[in-house]
RNA sequence: UGGGGUAUCGCCAAGUGGUAAGGCAUCAGCUUUUGGUGCUGACAUUCGGGGGUUCGAAUCCCUCUACCCCAUCCA
């Protein structure tokens, strides 16, 4: 588990300090229309893990509201692949057609009390009259009918009196509404089209946005978790909430970022358009970022979870580098794995010297692995090698096998080269090499240095296998769709060789192919008579980075343009304002600008320059603090007064307190409205000056932090803040930070370490 | 264009007035019978830009900019 923790969590943890809920009931909601991909690995950790951290409980809930996508195998999916995570969900589970007649029943409710009626424009007309989003939209005339009709209507819209689109159930909001969303939403539709499990009894189907917040209420849902895109629909949320007046307890809807992950593509549409377009083979083809796919690719559930933990929620759209997966399976697999090998491209070598065979002794894992576990390893006089590890012509820095370059054979002996067979063509059949008797593994005494140990299989004993390398399915890193597909995606190797324990010992059924990478024995595809291994991923290469690099060009920097826009010109009693305030009471521009454009402000101004000739130190505190209230509250929602502000400012004035206790101070304000006076007299905040007092407090922050004052003397001027922060915390925000910094300063200097 | 969001290193991401966490990536060095692993070190004088307030600002105020979401009888 990551240390720091989120903003969901941060915001669970206070409700259930403040008592807003009682307990933590999360849910994770799919609609049943597609198959799971690892954005929803991300929202099953999200709401299972806050659930299981926080001790509550996290329902597993089929959003099935519209009966024409959805279907049944993708409700066998999405259990599949929350199993598969290893969650646990509460209970059966649910789905919100199982909520339908209490839905229902919730829609009569809204109707009876005039919130809701029962249109009967066609689409196109509920289009126009929504207006866009920089004019307000008009009511349907139909809004006036009464509850009556309203009820009897709704009632044979349910009865399957109408047809699809006749009439729908819109909830009365605003037709004006900024947010596009609250201008009179639909609540229900009319569909007579077969429901995977209502069948046909229902005629009409509630919106995701009447169905969403009340099958939450239903289930006792504190905290419902969702993505960005549902932001603008939070406030029908709370509206339908609110204006049935439920028993509390009720949810709360929060959001934060979706998943997105370079090189691949997450979309439905797009997954769809993969598979059914034939560019891949099926939901579950390793090289779709679907739950299917990464399994049997051979990820595991595990890398799968640290992955989400690691990549942390937050609220800003983002795009995780694929390498961060990656190395997430890698770390996993490194300590699980056993080691065996693999050559994918094999080049004979034959052991000139060598006669008859052996079995060598290999462990399964490497001395930093501590798992226990061997097999037996024949050798013999006729090996394979990678065509890889043999070259002619070495390039500067290789390490493996050359004419002049000996090298060991993983768990075996030293080899050199002798001769070099080639076919007419010039290409490379078969290498002569001589094998150094007294350099066998464990107990070498050959004395040999070598700079590389390779795999190799015994060719007798070796057996074929198939092994699919994948690539990533995309060449770019934001691909729009199909025609940015990597050509080079899958490659097939028919005539790879393992050497034999891979197949008979079976130990996991996933391998590192010692120096190629992950592996994991295709879960379908896989026979005995031919066995099939998919690529998981492939090990750090760092030879192959430093070899194929190429000119790094040197980043150019970019400098920042400032790009001013267009600014509002202000009104007349604006500019005579702001002329006023420059010239008369000498604020800076800054200042001035603020007040004289925000009418509240600058009345509030005027008033507290009734009560103290103080303009600037005035204008400070109104256009910062003050302002800051009146962003969130209404002018007259505000607890304190002008002529309180002009006390306090009084108050820095003649120096009884600085300017950190006056924020101090105005926060304690805006929450009480008490006298600055009082406060100050309450909670002894006045001032201290006097460096006989503040000298011995300074005294203590240094010893107390001997690394820092290293630091400090070693050049980090940064640093006095910090002793001055320390200081300040000491004497409770007190002291005179003036004084403070003046005597940190000295006493930092002449400080002896 | 109205409304709602977001902006901290190449990629994620902590931090909400007092020393700019951490991970991935990258680059060095050591270890290594995997060019793997492990270990060590380097990597943001600065938080989208510009101003202001403050002894002190990523954090408070003003302002500008960029990106995302909203005008499905989808969710």
């Amino acid at each position: 588990m990551n240390e720091s923790k989120n903003f969901l969590r941060t915001i669970v943890e206070e409700d259930l300090k403040s008592g807003k809920c009682k307990e933590v009931v999360t849910r994770f909601p799919p609609e049943p229309n597609g198959f799971p991909h690892i954005g929803h690995a991300k929202s099953i950790f999200i709401n299972f893990g806050i659930a299981r951290d926080y001790n509550g409980h996290c329902n597993l809930r089929m959003d099935d509201t519209n009966p024409t996508t959805e279907d049944t195998k993708y409700v066998e999916a999405l259990k599949d692949a929350v199993e598969w995570l290893g969650y646990e969900w509460d209970g059966n589970v649910r789905f919100t057609s199982d909520y339908f007649s209490k839905i229902y029943d919730y829609a009569i409710e809204l109707i009876k009390i005039g919130k809701a009626y029962v249109d009967s424009l066609t689409e196109e007309e509920i289009r126009e009259y929504r207006g866009t989003v920089i004019e307000a939209g008009k009511r349907s005339k139909y809004a006036q009918r009464s509850v009556q009709e309203n009820l009897d209507l709704f009632e044979r819209m349910k009865n399957g009196e109408f047809q699809d689109g006749e009439h729908v159930l819109r909830a009365k909001i605003d037709m004006s509404a900024s947010n596009m969303k609250m201008r009179d939403p639909l609540l229900y539709r009319i569909r007579h089209t077969h429901h995977f499990r209502a069948g046909d009894e229902w005629a009409v189907y509630p919106m995701y946005d009447f169905a969403h917040c009340l099958s939450d209420y239903i289930e006792g849902v504190s905290h419902s978790l969702c993505t960005l895109e549902f932001e603008n629909n939070r406030d029908i949320y709370n509206w339908v909430l609110e204006e049935l007046n439920l028993e509390p307890p009720r949810p709360y809807q929060y959001e934060f970022a979706r998943l997105g992950i370079n090189y691949t593509v997450m979309s439905k549409r797009k997954l769809l358009e993969l598979v059914e377009g034939d560019f891949v083979k099926g939901w579950d083809d390793p090289r779709l970022p679907t739950i299917a796919g990464y399994r049997r690719k051979g990820y595991t559930p595990e890398s799968i979870l640290n992955f989400c933990d690691l990549v942390g929620v937050a609220k800003a759209n983002s795009m995780v580098d694929v390498s961060q997966l990656e190395f997430c399976i890698r770390d996993d697999l490194n300590t699980k794995v056993p080691r065996v090998m693999c050559v994918l491209d094999p080049l004979k070598v034959t052991i000139a010297n060598y006669d008859g065979s052996e079995e060598l002794t290999a462990s399964y894992y490497p001395d930093d692995v501590p798992k226990e576990g061997s097999r037996v390893l024949p050798f013999s006089r006729e090996i394979y090698i990678e065509r890889d590890d043999f070259n002619e012509n070495p390039p500067k820095g290789y390490f493996r096998l050359t004419p002049t370059q000996s090298v060991r054979l993983k768990h075996a002996y030293i080899i050199s080269c002798k001769e070099i067979i080639k076919d007419a063509n010039g290409n490379i059949t078969e290498i002569i090499a001589e094998y150094h008797p007294t350099s066998k593994s464990g107990s070498d005494t050959s004395g040999i240095k070598v700079k590389s140990a390779i795999q190799w299989v015994s060719a007798k004993e070796a057996k074929k296998v198939e092994v699919r390398l994948y690539d990533r399915l995309f060449s770019c890193e934001a691909p729009q769709g199909v025609e940015d597909i990597n050509p080079d995606s899958l490659k097939v190797v028919k005539n790879a060789l393992v050497e034999p324990a891979v197949i008979t010992d079976k130990p996991d059924e996933r391998f590192q192919f010692e120096r190629q990478g992950y592996f994991y024995a295709d879960p379908i595809d896989y026979t005995d008579e031919k066995p099939v291994f998919n690529k998981i991923v492939g090990l750090k290469d760092s030879w192959s980075k430093k070899s194929q690099k190429t000119k790094t060009t040197p980043k150019q920097q970019v400098k920042k343009e400032q790009i001013d826009g267009e600014v509002v010109p202000m009104t007349e009693t604006q500019k005579a304002l702001y002329d006023n305030y420059i010239n008369e009471l000498k604020l800076n521009s800054e200042l001035s600008n603020t007040l004289a454009r925000d009418e509240q402000l600058s009345a509030f101004y005027k008033e507290a320059l009734n009560a103290l000739e103080s303009p600037v130190n005035l204008a400070n505190i109104i256009a910062n603090e003050v302002a800051r209230e009146l962003k969130e509250h209404q002018l007259s929602e505000l607890k304190f007064t002008p002529k309180q502000i002009a006390e306090l400012v009084k108050m820095i004035d003649d120096a009884t307190i600085s300017n950190k206790i006056a924020k101090q101070i105005f926060e304690e304000m805006t929450k009480s409205g008490e006298n600055p006076k009082k406060i100050v007299e309450d909670k002894g905040l006045i001032q201290i000056s006097d460096p006989a007092k503040i000298s011995p407090i300074i005294d203590e922050v240094i010893a107390k932090n001997p690394d820092n004052l290293v630091k400090f003397k070693a050049g980090n001027t940064k640093l006095l803040g910090f002793f001055v922060g320390q200081v300040l915390k000491a004497t409770g925000g007190k002291a005179n930070p003036k004084v403070v910094n003046e005597l940190v300063s000295l006493r930092l200097q002449s400080a002896e370490l």
